[in-house]
DNA sequence: CTAGACCTTGTAGCCACTACAGGGTCAAGC
DNA sequence: GCTTGACCCTGTAGTGGCTACAAGGTCTAG
């Protein structure tokens, strides 16, 4: 099957599938003499389990990484579960994170009924001024390495005071 | 004062500085004839603006319209609470969106005990096989324009079928 | 043989930064 | 005035996970 039909096959963009293959997530697969890439049903079975794993919120790495531990049937599954069970708890994280956001935006709004005008604006105030009234903690981050980019108590060394 | 002292007094990396700069969401400050950065309190007040802003996980763009509202005092203030309420509507979306998937992940999880072996690894198998049994219509997005990425129902045009 | 759907490679773009290289500036202390 | 070294400058490239395009080549029904 050309590129176009593993496509149709897995509900992957021939372009995702290049992509892949480039990463080397996809093997690659035997050319016809033209040069068309040539795939075989245990592509499909691949690219369904890389795209069924994405769906599922797991990076690319994790998925490099489950496709290499499935491919050893011998092995322990512990570092499966383990995998798994750390993204989940990645989402924990996260759908807390965006909970309190959603939580400060309520009030936001709530101070506001938009009938007013920009000079008495609740919203735009909040945003201006106080420092405690919103966002606790709560940073939107997106990577796992996202630890304590907020750290504030970072000052790197004391140089012979240039205040402001 | 300089970069390194506002980004000191707002809690935003100077390279950030830099690059909100660029993109013109921070307007060109006054130079030393030595070619620093020379910032004023109202820059201050504009960044915090911006990081709080961020914080609250609104888009750059919708920042620098937050920030354009903001300019004219006059002007109703039914779109800053429109642009906020958006927002809190994306985020409720997307919550749904990761509760979703970490029902997915917590049902595979709970599938295996990670006692065994790869070969006989629920989650493995799952991955690799059903196409129902997991995520239902829950794809992390991160984008606003997420739509309908994975429609099935797209079918380019009727090929002379070039079966497989 | 032609039409045109499909494929190829390579490159650039998305978001919001972050990191670096290679150099220049500034002020304190001598 | 000179040294020191913290700080700043510009420009470029990288992150993740694709997606989009350009310019061309291949394949097959009719």
């Amino acid at each position: 099957m050309t590129i176009g039909a593993l496509g149709q096959a897995t509900g992957v963009g021939a372009e995702t599938i290049r992509y892949y293959e480039r990463i080397e997530l996809l093997p690659q697969p035997a050319r016809t003499s033209g040069g068309y890439r040539v795939y075989r049903p245990e592509h499909v079975r691949r690219l369904n389990f890389i795209r069924r794993s994405r769906e599922l919120g797991l990076s690319i790495e994790a998925v490099r990484e489950l496709l290499s531990l499935a491919s050893d049937r011998l092995r322990p599954c512990a570092r499966v579960d383990r995998l798994v069970r750390d993204h989940i708890h990645d989402l924990d994280h996260k759908i807390e994170s965006l909970q309190k956001l959603r939580g400060a935006l309520q009030r936001l709004a709530d101070s506001c009924r938009g009938g007013g005008r920009v000079s008495e604006c609740r919203i735009l105030e909040a945003l201006q001024e106080a420092e405690e009234t919103l966002a606790g903690p709560a940073i939107e981050c997106g990577q796992e390495d996202c630890q304590e980019r907020r750290a504030s108590e970072k000052q790197p060394k004391p140089r012979r005071e240039r205040r402001a």
